[in-house]
DNA sequence: CGTCCCGTTGAAAGTGGTCAAGAAATGTGG
DNA sequence: CCACATTTCTTGACCACTTTCAACGGGACG
């Protein structure tokens, strides 16, 4: 295997300030693989070893109820950690990655975290507030689920997927992986059957475009009304 | 002002590991101050300047909706950290903390953060476990909330609140502060007036024992089958 | 070209919220 | 110590929002 090269991850916020040879060796102790469409690169309750950089895809974390229904905690971008367990103190995964679209990711053994710390302080601080800001996203989302109505949660969260993982099109603004109705319920406490509707109705009033697996979102302004406000759509 | 005592905070599982050198020298850095029964420690929004460590009493983790409706976060104990934005790379403070009872607190100034990661290493890396044991609850809240109902997640909190804060009384379990049918309310994401139905249903099934401000659980066992299973109460 | 997966939509049912009113407990000031 | 104000809690009635149930349509893929 040829050497990672350092343009892969410099320029990264997440190694903003980490000199070249510290990236060198980080990349040095790092593995590079590819994951199918679909396949899962780690499983829930599964002995953690590893920590991950998404270099390219998209990625779903799944949360498994004990009743078996499942819950999507976020979609993982390119540039961005995940199964950063280590950090946590945590001995096992606490959920599922799978990759959405086919994925390219670096990994580092968890068994280095220790000197990674030592000698990357700026990573593992990057690393830290990954995990804050995704503290903080959840605590928003129970908020949500807390205060408001399904038409504004699914609202929002499709505003979120367009502004985090959005590719413009001539129509609009596109999720860049695909999506469907039962997914986005799982992200917002609901049916597909809610969802479905919910499209429906906002694709007669114009302001997406959906299909299989698609969304597009044409009118990002009336879909914040209906988010915030009550009732406008 | 008399040094503090090694006592405080010795034992705590935080402090597990550090040297006494090391105990003395976060309590050389620490200001100790008593907060009366809901008076604010912290607002949300305001900068973070300051992070803390309960000594004594039960603190209240509220977040504001932009709507202005109230979400209770969590509930801290003593042993346990707060307004630890600092560690997280926030500037200001996600919520507020307000004091359920008389409270007694450790703090320290943010600036000493990085001198403390790196003399106590031990007591970041348990700050840092804190904040993924946060996250983790907050991701399980989210998937309650998600997928179960709203007597099951009444049901889930209580039964988290007497374990976590539970005093045993001849009864059954009390939860350790005043809480009213409102905070449960906006920690389970519905009303006062359901929480006060069911809390009456239980009450009359003999499960629990409740009045202003107080809330004993006399049947934990049944309480758990409502709260897990569909319907049996 | 058949099967599977995904999406759509109507109708019925039900959970939990909203509205309304009042009762009970606690605190306060005279 | 008592009257009054305030906060907390209770309960009934109604109904809106979502889910559940059911059935079908259509595109993708082997």
């Amino acid at each position: 295997m040829p050497a990672l090269d350092r343009s892969l991850i410099a320029g990264l916020p997440l190694f903003e300030g980490v000199a070249n040879a510290e990236l060198d060796w980080l990349l040095s102790q790092a593995r590079s693989a590819r994951y199918a469409k679909e396949t899962a690169i780690f499983e829930q309750g599964e002995e953690a070893e590893t920590f991950y950089l998404l270099l390219d895809g998209h990625i779903r974390v799944v949360r498994l109820t004990p009743e078996g229904e499942q819950v999507i905690a976020r979609y993982i971008n390119a540039g961005e950690l995940f199964g950063i367990a280590v950090a946590m103190g945590l001995r096992a995964y606490p959920a599922s990655a799978i990759a959405a679209v086919d994925c390219v990711a670096l990994s580092w053994p968890n068994g280095i975290w220790p000197e990674v710390t030592a000698r990357v302080p700026q990573f593992a601080a990057g690393t830290y507030r990954t995990i804050g800001a995704r503290l903080q996203e959840t605590q928003e989302r129970v908020m949500e689920m807390s205060t408001a109505q399904v038409e504004q949660r699914v609202a929002h969260t499709l505003l979120r997927l367009v502004q985090q993982s959005g590719r413009k099109t001539q129509d609009g603004i596109e999720i860049d992986f695909p999506i469907t109705r039962q997914d986005i319920a799982e992200m917002t406490g609901t049916t597909l059957h809610t969802v479905s509707r919910l499209l429906s109705a906002w694709e007669d009033k114009g302001m997406v475009r959906s299909g299989r697996q698609k969304v597009i979102v044409t009118d990002a302004h009336s879909l914040l009304l209906v988010a915030e406000h009550r009732r406008k759509g």
